[in-house]
DNA sequence: CAATCCATTGACTGACGAGTCAATTAATCA
DNA sequence: TGATTAATTGACTCGTCAGTCAATGGATTG
């Protein structure tokens, strides 16, 4: 039991460094045990087959995501602090280490193909919109609707911007626009 | 000469909507010859390989949307016109015809590992945020690059997020979103 | 009409990779 | 300890696919 966990866990990371290093999802079940330490079977004893892994890896991520957020947001209750913290998470270190980024655009791919990858994506926008929207309805009533679908878009066309240019290994001027675009959003209430 | 450019397109076309069908890279030079009512060796015949075939297919897609674009500005001078009818081009019929959204999706991730492809959309959004700051500049002035920079990503977005849910068959929703996120940004203005 | 050149075919090869499985080793337990 | 169960291996199979190539058909031209 405590070998399974580990060893899950392992080729997880190793099949997210893969696909960071190669940028694509063909990679061989058998470069991701090697880089695991761990012969190809395990990986198919493990998690059945390849699609497999990778979902597992999807939920991975979603789910470390899930849990940074909910530790930014500990402890702070007013809404633009709230709001300010859900949208820096999703420019943190930690969603560019490894190959998070290439696995986030391989894994959009994917949920073309494999429906439960599209629930796991349509899981996670969810969550995000709502979690936008119950800070911006104390600010912005019903508008808060429209705002966090733009918050939100902006959020993931800057990411994939980013994603595109490797080069630009630093992320803060995409926080610094989507913070702009809350600002620019808030300012326009009193129209 | 005649055959070839006929040949070129027809494949090109047929490689767009096997990508469209399969939601992925991952199809053979084979199924795409059968769609093109060709035989496969002739794929390679007249495109070396199938990297080169997806190159030639992504510079296919971009020059389509670059005419496009150069034919919803004509005659029109006034920036707001130039910049609605900018960015409503990104959601008109064509982009969603066929596999074109499919394609996008995976020329992201082929620009992970070829450079030409990444060459292709790094020209691809020079030109936009050029376009759009051109038409800004006289409403924004310095604002003007801020604000193209948080369209382009909208644009960019909320075309993702449309992907992933091939059920909004109606890109509709999107344009409005851009063209609300334009209007407050005027809007915001002047603070 | 021959000769030349372009268009096109599709069988073939060689490599590669997903998934299987029988065998081996390590851990657990009674 | 010996027996039972879990973890792990890696060689093997079988299918698939990119890319090649020798051969065929069809124009064009002199």
């Amino acid at each position: 039991m405590k070998a399974e966990q580990k060893r899950r866990q392992e080729l997880i990371a190793a099949t997210i460094r893969e696909i960071g290093a190669k940028g694509t999802l063909n990679v061989t079940v058998s470069q991701i045990a090697k880089r695991a330490g761990v012969s190809p079977g395990l990986a198919f004893h493990y998690f059945g087959d390849k699609e497999q892994l990778f979902l597992a890896t999807m939920r991975s991520i979603l789910r470390t995501y899930g849990a940074l957020i909910r530790k930014n947001l500990e402890g702070k209750s007013e809404p633009i602090e709230r709001l300010t913290a859900i949208l820096e998470t999703n420019f943190s270190p930690s969603q560019f280490e490894d190959g998070a980024v290439a696995a986030w655009l391989n894994f959009y791919v994917l949920a073309q193909t494999s429906s439960e990858a599209q629930r796991l994506l349509a899981l996670y926008h969810r969550r995000f919109h709502s979690n936008l929207v119950y800070s911006l309805r104390p600010l912005a009533g019903d508008e808060a609707h429209g705002i966090a679908e733009r918050l939100a878009g902006l959020v993931d066309g800057l990411y994939l911007r980013f994603a595109l240019n490797r080069s630009h290994v630093d992320p803060g001027p995409a926080v610094a626009q989507v913070l702009r675009a809350l600002e620019v959003e808030l300012s326009a209430l009193n129209d």
